[in-house]
DNA sequence: GCGACAG
DNA sequence: ATCTTGTCGC
């Protein structure tokens, strides 16, 4: 439960001092379930089905107790966070934070680009950024969701895992593509709702078969001959692969991408617009 | 040497 | 990521 600063990206770096500081991340992270918030009270609606489940269904039941109550009262802060670029050396990070569906606090950061963008070592070209946004935030977040790989990274340690590591917060990687490892089956339109395993291969750290994460459909058409990709979601930190696949399932309604992610996403280039 | 490669 | 009109389909 350490928080550690002294893992943080730093864009001056070596190559070789990156990818070591990245083997050291992934021997810190914690790719299973680790943390004390309610996910089943993530999605929107959640709380109004459960209050009127509890008064109709609990007549002579006993009132609920300790935990449910704050269950209720406190669902948990999950904040979506990514990123857009004003030129070639200056990113702006963004933050929006939600609660039971609803949108608590954005925020965002300007910040110098220190570094190109290389495969692999995504986080030290945003790592900083990021952090800096997250500074921003007066509320603290249970749940963080990046656009980018977790533990589907050669090193098992892709940006949800570094900055998660880094803060010590829960978080999740939600990638639109995918950078290493290999689908279980086939990921060709596949129905909403479903999810396919992606394994560890020879390009991963990490012993063959190893599940890294899962491609997920959140959204799909239903007819046409022309179909939507699935997202990639892995484990960052202090999350398991099924609880990762199933928070980016519950966070996503009417669109492909999970709500907080696709508001930090327009923030960004609406913040944008307004600086350049 | 060639191919693969989050955002 | 970013540059961008039209276009296909629900």
């Amino acid at each position: 439960m350490t928080t550690r600063p002294d893992l943080a990206p730093e864009p001056g770096l070596s190559r070789d001092e990156m990818e070591a500081l990245q083997r050291e991340i992934a021997t810190a992270a914690v790719f299973e379930d680790d943390f004390a918030f309610d996910d089943e009270a993530i999605a929107p609606s959640r709380r109004d089905d459960q209050q009127s489940t509890l008064s109709d269904s609990s007549a002579a039941a006993a009132s609920p107790d300790d935990d449910d109550r704050h269950a209720l009262e406190n669902p948990p802060i999950v904040a979506g966070v990514d990123q857009s670029f004003i030129d070639d050396d200056r990113a702006l990070s963004a933050v929006v934070a939600m609660q039971a569906g609803e949108v608590i606090e954005r925020v965002h950061a300007v910040t110098p680009l220190e570094i190109p963008y290389v495969p692999g070592l995504l986080a030290f070209r945003e790592g900083g950024p990021i952090l800096a946004a997250l500074e921003e935030l007066s509320v603290d977040p249970d749940l963080l969701l990046f656009d980018g790989s977790g533990r589907i990274h050669f090193r098992q340690a892709g940006i949800a895992t570094h900055v998660g590591v880094v803060r010590d917060v829960p978080s999740v990687g939600v990638a639109k593509s995918l950078l290493c490892g290999e689908p279980a089956d086939s990921t060709e339109n596949l129905p909403a709702g479903t999810r396919v395993p992606i394994e560890a291969n020879s390009r991963v750290d990490a012993p063959d078969g190893t599940l890294l994460g899962y491609a997920v459909q959140t959204r799909q058409y239903d007819s046409p001959d022309r179909y939507i990709n699935p997202l990639y979601v892995s484990p960052g930190h202090r999350v398991g692969p099924e609880t990762a696949a199933d928070v980016v399932q519950a966070l996503s309604s009417q669109y492909k991408l999970p709500e907080p992610v696709r508001l930090a996403d327009s923030y960004a280039d609406e913040a944008k617009s307004l600086v350049e």
